[in-house]
RNA sequence: GGCCCCGUCGCCAAGUGGUAAGGCAGAGGUCUGCAACACCUUUAUCAGCAGUUCGAAUCUGCUCGGGGCCUCCA
């Protein structure tokens, strides 16, 4: 089975044929640099960090582009209000936007180019566009003339008539169709510019994408991804640009996913229902956030509350007890690993889902039957004695890890992962780490002199503040409720 | 006003024509001094109504409910 993916242009599932085969170009639309990033941007660069995972993991070579749009009107308006150059604050949200990747355990892309870097592209590209016809200078401006292009709305399937209708599209003084978007601003007093043949000025925001994405993927590639907000008019616009200026198809397979939201809303600044990454991960471990979004399918709307995330935890935690469980119970000492039908099992249907546009949240739980077949070996009587099912454990440990790294997940040491979130599940309970060990001492004391009621006592009173006790013949450790 | 999406077990969530994955929570059991952990078993006919079909959660129509885009937005 191949790979298929969901194709907003045809509105349908495709079958996955890149131009130049086994190769993948693609392009994600970055952030805008003024601000830190949301669990929606999370969201969205978590999900194409998996896709280009997943298609090099399924043997293509891959170059994935994600730029940083570091010139624009919100950058320009907020340098402006904290007195610094809107340079300045670029710098300062890419390097926050590059913080929040890492702490949530994104793989580079290829390239990560800035719009800055691409302003001689960018005039090349408006100035074919003017040349043919397909755009028009007005005053130091630079609009594009929708109607010159036929296929114009063919991603988002609108008509001019009814965006007309909208009736809330406002004609620019110098536009001669309200439709018609900026490609080249004229530069007002204050802001960044840059020489161009129609005067001092800045790109505007789509031109900025059809040139870093031509100049380092070339005019035709075979995958845009970005939010579904994106579709218009951005990707819109970044289709009339590219297929206008180059006349060849700009894109394959356009891939867009869908939103996070609160309390079933989008997630809004006016509505104050805003996350930043940064504030997430003072509660949550950046793997449970992973964890969560990849729990739902790409294109779907996900629902982000306390709730949800707590569940996430509890699912990440069952892979982290199973693989610590595995690894005690193979020694976990590093050998060889043999190929058996349990870890092959895992691994195909794990692929079937990936295959089927990427679908996460079904690969998991396959990931997760591999795990409670792990769980049902280990518990099996004389386990340790017998080698066979010591190799499907071993087998499916590995497999686990092996698939998990394609997207991302169970990248920690079990012990590791499971100390830290109890660790910090315990700053918010009454009782400290000392505490809890000075009576799990009390009770062993207890229990040795068969005291089994003083025990349960202390074990009930434990169990009262959040924390439950595990005997073990190894002795006895505890973990939060 | 136009375009579009969604409504599956208490909660989260796969499944787009062949008879309902998985997780969390719950119940019963095995294990245990008693528990916990783990394991085993167990819990839905898919918002409603009417159609198409041998057969529908999956297709069509209508109704109800929720959301998105049409302006910057992941």
């Amino acid at each position: 089975m191949s790979l298929r993916v969901y194709n907003t242009m045809s509105g349908k599932k495709e079958e996955f044929q890149p131009l130049v085969p086994g190769k993948v170009g693609m392009y994600v639309c970055g952030v805008t640099v003024y601000d830190y990033c949301h669990i929606g941007h999370a969201r969205a660069n978590i999900v194409f960090d998996v896709i280009f995972r997943y298609l090099q993991f399924s043997g293509y070579e891959t170059t994935y582009v994600r730029n940083y749009t570091d010139v624009d009107d919100k950058i320009i308006n907020r340098a402006n209000e904290r007195g610094i150059s809107s340079q300045e604050l670029a710098e300062e949200f890419i390097k926050a936007f590059d913080e929040d990747m890492d702490s949530l355990g994104l793989v580079k892309p290829t390239h990560e180019p800035r719009a800055t870097e691409y302003i001689q592209k960018i005039i090349e590209i408006t100035q074919k566009l003017i040349d043919k016809g397909i755009a028009y200078e007005a005053s130091g401006d630079v609009y594009y003339s929708v109607d010159k292009f036929p296929d114009y709305l063919k991603l988002s399937k609108r008509n001019m008539e009814d965006m007309l209708a909208g009736a809330r599209v406002t004609p620019g003084e110098q536009k001669r169709d309200p439709m018609d978007f900026a490609l080249w601003k004229a530069a007002k007093p204050g802001e960044p510019s840059w020489k161009s043949p129609w005067g001092e000025g800045r790109p505007g925001w789509h031109i900025e994408c059809s040139a870093m994405s031509s100049s380092l993927l070339g005019d035709s590639f075979d995958i845009h991804g970005g939010g579904r907000d994106l579709i218009f008019p951005h990707h819109e616009n970044e289709i009339a640009q590219s297929e206008g200026a180059s006349g060849q198809t700009f894109v394959k397979y356009w891939l867009h996913n869908g939103f996070v939201n609160v309390n079933q809303e989008k997630m809004s600044k006016s509505l104050g229902n805003f996350f930043t990454i940064r504030d997430i991960l003072k509660t949550y471990d950046a793997e449970v956030i992973r964890f969560f979004i990849l729990s739902a399918h790409y294109r779907s709307p996900i629902d982000f509350s306390d709730q949800n995330l707590a569940e996430a935890q509890s699912g990440l935690k069952r892979f982290y007890e199973a693989l610590e469980a595995a690894e005690i119970a193979t020694d976990g000492t590093e050998k060889k690993v043999q190929r058996t039908d349990e870890g092959a099992k895992v691994e195909k249907k794990f692929r079937e889902a990936m295959d089927d546009d990427f679908n996460t949240a079904l690969a998991i739980a396959h990931l997760f039957d591999g795990v409670r077949t792990m769980n049902r070996l280990i518990a099996t009587k004389k386990f340790k004695k017998k080698p066979e099912l010591i190799a499907q454990v071993e087998d499916l440990h590995a497999t686990i890890l092996q698939l998990g790294e394609v997207i991302g997940l169970y990248r920690s040491q079990p012990t590791t992962w499971l100390e830290k979130v109890k660790l910090v599940g315990l700053a918010q309970l009454e009782i400290t780490q000392g505490e809890i060990e000075e009576l799990i001492k009390q009770r062993l004391q207890a229990r040795k002199e068969k005291d089994f009621s003083r025990g349960d006592e202390i074990r009930n009173d434990l169990e009262a503040q959040g924390i439950l006790l595990l005997d073990t013949r190894e002795g006895t450790s505890w973990r939060l409720k």
